[in-house]
DNA sequence: GAGCACTGC
């Protein structure tokens, strides 16, 4: 890590030659147990620092030869850029032992003994630190478990082979090799005759420089990276019927305009035609045209989001309606939409648009409509037979979302009576069989992806501590391998807190034989200022380490991750349908997802993932996929909105992991206790009106009920609070007090509905300020989003015919408004002083961060209760026992109230029971 | 006296 105060040039020269003298002495010195280790060693031998790797083909091998002795040559010519780990990937033993019995050159040799002498000192420095225990790593996909000696023939082979080859291709091609063997990054410096110059002056070492290679063009190196292009389509696919598809209504339009955007598209139409998914338009055509539903199996980078829509649209589907296509997630939608857009040549929202909560940007026009999948699943609630699309596309159906899942049950249905309706679904490889089965058998559709190998190890034993291992690995990796960034997977944002402090502490005064280490965090609570800092490009010579969350497994995309750290874990969320509560957290991760994970290691060159667990728990401990959403969520909302699409056997209706039964019922149950379902079950006016919400069912309610004690505007604000849950305050670890009394500004008496509604209160009267935010430790992000929320709940209030009252100072018919909804959530204090719900006897507790922790009302209502060390409600208002009997007097009788009713003796009413929930 | 993974309408 940089230190903080900077050294000055002539310092740092002096500090390097110092280090360099030493490092001389003790390479002389070295040398001859060196020699003698290095010559009694044998092939496969694991002796020294690292651990042992072999190759998986003679390519490889061969390239790790041709590049430790390029970097020997370019040491040897004084490259200061050249790091000790420059041995793409391998390890100092691993170049010692790779090396033997080749013919070495002096540059060579005191490449080597600098490499070996260096990674002595930094293994000692990590030492020094308490790292004394390097994690060691297997790699079982390219060993052939017990076959040492195979091994070794086959090693035999490769090198007689390479040796014939050899020599031609260094001396003839030796730019070539070069440009193969070298990062692009570091090879932007050299390549330049400026930055040579640059270099030049800045190095230490008596230089010899007549034999300079000249080094090519950066451009060049990025090339050779590239996974090969398919450059020539089939012969089918005639330039014209591009021509004729880029005829875009003129009459709309501006020529120069058009004229503008149809070049632009021309170039797009070639970059179209070299992804994978192009090779296949026609058969993937044609198995649209011969089958209602098909399945498509498409890896990342296949081209399949952006390409089959306008396929589609290419050959008249368009016609009949319009082309959808869901995505898992908001800005997926939007920025394929924006690609699609560019690639047909019209704006974002005529042709090709896009529809997500708060923004629909389509127009009557729009014939490719990408959408969020919860905007099609609550576009169902107008339009149930989808009667505006010829094609409905369904994306990424793998990551199983709860709306994904319940599309499939919806969509399958819609298909068997719209026989003209075509449904695609697309997935990753793991599904697909499972897909097709669930509709019927629909025929698989290969579409091979573009994606770059990324080599697995796992650790040799099970690790204890793995937020640990994890720190060394960071370090290992960045001590021994070569360029690229590294992607650390954490469960939280309290992990990823400490393995900060932990990486800052143990390179704290590293120096310079490490190159600096940019420690970056990554969660969906990071205020969006330090989230975009990964964006940013690490500077030259850094090495940049991104620790996230599962924020990176899916949703964000970080460029030049070239390896990845993998714990095996990850906070889940499940619900319990019998007490209702939702808990969140740390269970191994599925196969599924450690795959995912390991993929982002291979986006921009090949890659490597680091396990921190055994290749037997891989393959005997980790489930093959997550459970799907729908088996571990509250599906209140749901079955609110099926009842109201018209599906009323829910307990049988057609989903493709049923939810557990108890799960339905604890849904139905709630409803029909809300009194959205009649005791037929059938929806009732106030359910049909709750549908419209697009909020759980229990908000809806409050927020209707709002009406009657005139307060609607405070029980919208706060119920766009509630929407953003949880991540209205900020609390960073450093600043936690400050924080912590920030929070406690806003409390408010009445509970934290009312803390919620001050905050909002008081950040509209700011103005919306941002720094207002900032100084109190709110998320801005997300006090917009509830402001987004409230501005469509408002809306929405006309269309449900709601008066749009407002009362500030009534806290009881605000309370009363949530009662409403929420007085299946109560607990009563006991005379210990903790807290039991009422329903189902169970104990639970005010959460810490609760305005009403520590005050003990008799009587809560709570926004949810959630699992974490003890049971908490989360979300607390002070309720008065007789508004129970007034907002829900079909569900509260009299009687059960008695212990509360007047004047109860102090700690005694409520222990003696006799509040219950009548049934 | 604890601590919120990630989406979405």
């Amino acid at each position: 890590m940089a230190e903080t105060q900077k050294p000055t040039a002539q310092e740092l020269r002096d500090k390097d030659k110092r280090e360099r003298d030493e490092l001389h002495e003790r390479i002389m010195e070295k040398e001859r147990q060196s020699k003698k280790r290095v010559a009694s060693s044998s092939a496969g031998d694991t002796e020294g620092p690292g651990r042992s790797f072999e190759f998986s083909n003679e390519e490889e091998r061969r390239e790790a030869i041709d590049h430790i002795r390029l970097m020997a040559r370019r040491k040897y010519l004084g490259e200061r850029e050249v790091k000790i780990s420059d041995l793409r990937g391998r390890q100092v033993s691993d170049a010692e032992w790779l090396m033997k019995g080749e013919k070495l050159s002096e540059a060579e040799q005191q490449y080597l003994k600098l490499e070996r002498d260096l990674y002595d000192v930094t293994k000692q420095r990590m030492e020094e630190r308490g790292l004394e225990r390097p994690v060691g790593y297997n790699m079982p996909d390219v060993y052939d478990d017990d076959d040492q000696k195979g091994q070794n023939k086959r090693f035999a082979v490769l090198e007689q082979r390479y040796q014939q080859t050899y020599d031609e291709k260094w001396e003839k091609n030796e730019e070539q090799r070069l440009e193969d063997a070298t990062v692009s990054k570091a090879v932007t410096k050299y390549g330049a005759q400026k930055g040579r110059k640059e270099n030049k002056e800045k190095t230490q070492y008596d230089l010899i420089l007549e034999d300079a290679v000249e080094f090519g063009e950066a451009e060049v190196v990025g090339g050779n990276f590239k996974a090969p292009t398919l450059e020539e389509g089939p012969k089918a696919e005639s330039s014209d019927e591009d021509e004729k598809d880029m005829n875009v209504p003129k009459a709309i339009r501006d020529e120069r305009v058009f004229k503008k955007l149809k070049k632009e598209a021309d170039n797009l139409q070639k970059d179209r035609k070299s992804l994978p998914v192009y090779l296949y338009k026609a058969p993937l055509l044609e198995a649209v045209r011969d089958y209602q539903v098909l399945i498509i199996v498409g890896e990342t980078g296949s081209g399949k989001t952006t390409q089959i829509p306008q396929y589609l649209h290419e050959v008249g589907y368009s016609k009949i309606g319009k082309i959808g296509c869901t995505q898992p997630r908001r800005v997926a939608a939007m920025s394929v939409a924006a690609r699609v857009a560019k690639e047909y040549g019209c704006k974002v929202g005529h042709e090709v648009g896009y529809n997500i909560r708060f923004e629909d940007c389509t127009t009557d026009r729009t014939i490719i409509e990408y959408m969020t999948d919860g905007m099609l699943l609550r576009s169902f609630l107008n339009e149930p037979d989808m009667a505006s699309y010829s094609v409905m596309m369904i994306d990424e159906a793998h990551e199983r979302t709860l709306h994904t899942d319940v599309l499939f049950g919806l969509v399958k249905d819609v298909a068997r009576f719209r026989q003209d309706l075509k449904l695609i679904i697309s997935s990753a490889t793991l599904d697909a069989e499972k897909f097709s089965e669930y509709f019927d058998n629909a025929p698989i559709f290969n579409v091979p992806g573009r994606r770059f190998p990324v080599s697995i190890h796992y650790t040799k034993a099970p690790e204890a501590n793995y937020l640990d291992a994890c720190v060394i690995t960071v370090l290992q990796i960045h001590l021994t391998q070569g360029p690229g960034d590294v992607l650390v997977f954490f469960t939280g944002q309290q992990e990823i807190e400490e393995a900060m402090d932990l990486l800052s502490f143990k390179t704290r005064g590293m120096g310079t034989t490490m190159g600096e280490l940019l420690v970056l965090p990554i969660y969906a609570n990071l205020p969006t200022d330090m989230q975009a800092k990964i964006f940013e490009a690490t500077p030259p010579g850094a090495r940049k380490v991104v620790l996230a969350t599962n924020i990176a497994e899916t949703s964000i995309t970080i460029d030049n991750i070239v390896f990845v750290i993998d714990p095996g874990f990850c906070k889940q969320n499940s619900f319990n349908p019998r007490t209702g509560m939702e808990s969140l957290i740390v269970v191994p991760c599925s196969k599924a997802s450690a795959n995912q994970r390991a993929g982002r290691a291979g986006r921009v060159k090949p890659g490597k993932c680091f396990r921190l667990f055994t290749k037997w728990s891989y393959e005997h401990e980790l489930d093959d996929d997550n459970a799907p959403e729908i088996q571990r969520s509250n599906l209140g909302h749901v079955v609110l909105m099926l009842k109201s699409i018209g599906i009323d056997d829910l307990l049988h209706f057609d989903f493709m992991d049923p939810p557990p039964p108890e799960t339905l019922i604890k849904a139905l149950e709630q409803l029909y206790a809300l009194s959205a379902l009649n005791d037929q079950g059938d929806l009732t006016k106030l359910g049909r009106r709750m549908a419209e919400f697009p909020m759980d069912p229990q908000q809806s309610k409050s927020l209707i009920q709002a009406d009657k004690y005139k307060c609607v505007d405070e029980v919208v604000t706060i119920c766009s609070m509630l929407g953003v849950d949880g991540a209205i305050f900020y609390r960073p670890k450093d600043k936690g007090l400050h924080a912590d009394n920030a929070r406690k500004n806003f409390h408010k008496p009445g509970g934290d509905h009312m803390t919620m509604l001050h905050v909002y209160k008081q950040w509209e009267e700011t103005g919306f300020s941002l720094n207002w935010c900032m100084e109190n430790y709110l998320q801005n992000r997300s006090l917009k989003r509830a402001r987004d929320i409230r501005e469509q709940l408002v809306d929405m209030l006309e269309k449900v015919e709601i008066e749009h009252s407002s009362n500030v100072n009534d806290v009881d018919g605000q309370r009363k408004s949530i009662l409403s909804g929420f007085f299946y959530n109560t607990a009563r204090l006991r005379k210990d002083g903790s807290y039991v719900t009422v329903k189902h006897p169970h104990t639970v507790e005010i959460h810490p961060t609760s305005s009403l922790f520590g005050q003990q009302p008799r009587l809560v209502c709570y926004h949810e209760l959630v699992l974490t060390t003890k049971e908490f409600m989360r979300g607390c208002i002070e309720v008065k026992p007789e508004w129970l009997l007034e907002v829900a007097p079909h569900f509260y009788q009299s009687k059960d109230l008695d212990g509360f009713k007047g004047k109860m003796p102090k700690g005694q009413g409520a222990a003696s029971g006799g509040f219950g929930a009548a049934k």
